[in-house]
DNA sequence: CAATATGAGTGGTCAGACCACTTTCTAAAA
DNA sequence: TTTTAGAAAGTGGTCTGACCACTCATATTG
């Protein structure tokens, strides 16, 4: 009677199986037919339970090869985020407003750490600020503070809304603008939390507004 | 040729096909041999295609009826992530956290916004505070929190988020909790972003505190 | 020994056939 | 006429068997 959505139980079976057998990520998981076949269900069956784990990132397919379970934990969140961010396509607002949220709990979380100063991370920033030739990137500037907050999924979701947000990095540093990003540094260097938060936001702030006047 | 996965080019048609066709959730979409009929693939194709999306809710099949956009968030989703992977200490640590940035964002913009206060919704909260019959659910109040703050996506990365994390919000509230979740409302009130924030932050680290001393 | 050919195994796809179920229409019964 | 029972059509659920494209280990060949 209730029977229906047989596929279900296989996604079911399939955990347990790999629970049981302790399968872990990177290993092999049986083929198609042989799970058909122990499992006393079509093959078709099977694959539809093997392509909804695939599109959670749970495992991963290699025609000619096998199927395997996947060894990146966290992908499978942000495969999930990213559709249901895809239908909200119209509130540019708050894909804008999150990110932003992200990156101010990174800066927080960065001047609060005590172990993450130091290395040279911002000589680093300083350097490549003043350096004429290559030019100073504001992505990767904020790239790698989220990767420095150490949350690799709060990374994750920033990457994301980074690329639905179009982009809102690019163009040429001036100098006023590098004034303002040394003292985004200097406070996040001397872990003055409120400081830095301030700091960035006016200066995300300013950044939007210039992206305006631009597409005007 | 193609790098197969076709059943993966099938979703995004699919997703187009919403979009152009203006489907809107609890709309039917095209049967299964139709799809199969006008994008020229086999029904096995079109299915795994659609399994896919029905583990992850976005769809919603009735047999004998047909296939409809989803209009409700399936708890399936969570229930199979949960229970297949994220044993992993990083990732839960990267879930509560990022969890906690969406909620202490939250609390933010609302002290931070003149529009929101008023409109009794405190004193309802208030009242549900005390009202012994019907118990407090601190779900509901965190869950009402990131409504008011008015940014959709992060509401909606919120609700994966915690049913991703197991509800950490269950469970009786003492009399010494009350007291920390009212100065978190009269702080809220007040506008006092930082004092909120502080507060809420101390409320969910010793609920966090709680529920571990829970399970051992 | 090295390079090549072969074959077994795997996922990718398709077509056709049933089954179980729901809706709709039709024709018989009231 | 209205009501109702049943047939028909349409839908998702499942299985089978057949190919294809690809990978890898083995055997064959130079």
């Amino acid at each position: 009677m209730n029977q229906s959505k047989r596929y279900l139980d296989i996604v079911r079976d399939l955990r347990d199986m790999i629970r049981q057998e302790n399968i872990r990520p990177g290993d092999r998981i049986p083929s198609e037919r042989e799970l058909a076949e122990t499992l006393q269900v079509g093959r078709s069956t099977i694959r539809e339970a093997l392509r909804s784990l695939e599109l959670l990132g749970l495992i991963e397919t290699r025609r000619g090869e096998g199927t395997f379970l996947a060894d990146h934990r966290n992908n499978m969140l942000v495969e999930v985020l990213s559709t249901f961010i895809l239908q909200d396509n119209q509130s540019r607002k708050d894909v804008r407003e999150t990110r932003q949220i992200h990156e101010l709990a990174a800066i927080e979380t960065i001047c609060n750490s005590e172990s993450i100063s130091g290395m040279g991370v911002w000589d680093g920033f300083r350097m490549r600020l003043s350096d004429e030739e290559n030019g100073f990137q504001r992505e990767d500037f904020v790239r790698e503070l989220m990767v420095l907050s150490g949350n690799r999924l709060s990374l994750k979701i920033w990457v994301l809304l980074h690329q639905y947000s179009g982009n809102p990095y690019n163009g040429i540093v001036s100098n006023t603008e590098k004034e303002q990003l040394l003292s985004i540094l200097a406070a996040i260097e001397q872990q003055q939390a409120e400081k830095a938060a301030h700091e960035f936001k006016t200066w995300s702030n300013w950044l939007l507004k210039e992206r305006v006047r631009d597409d005007s």
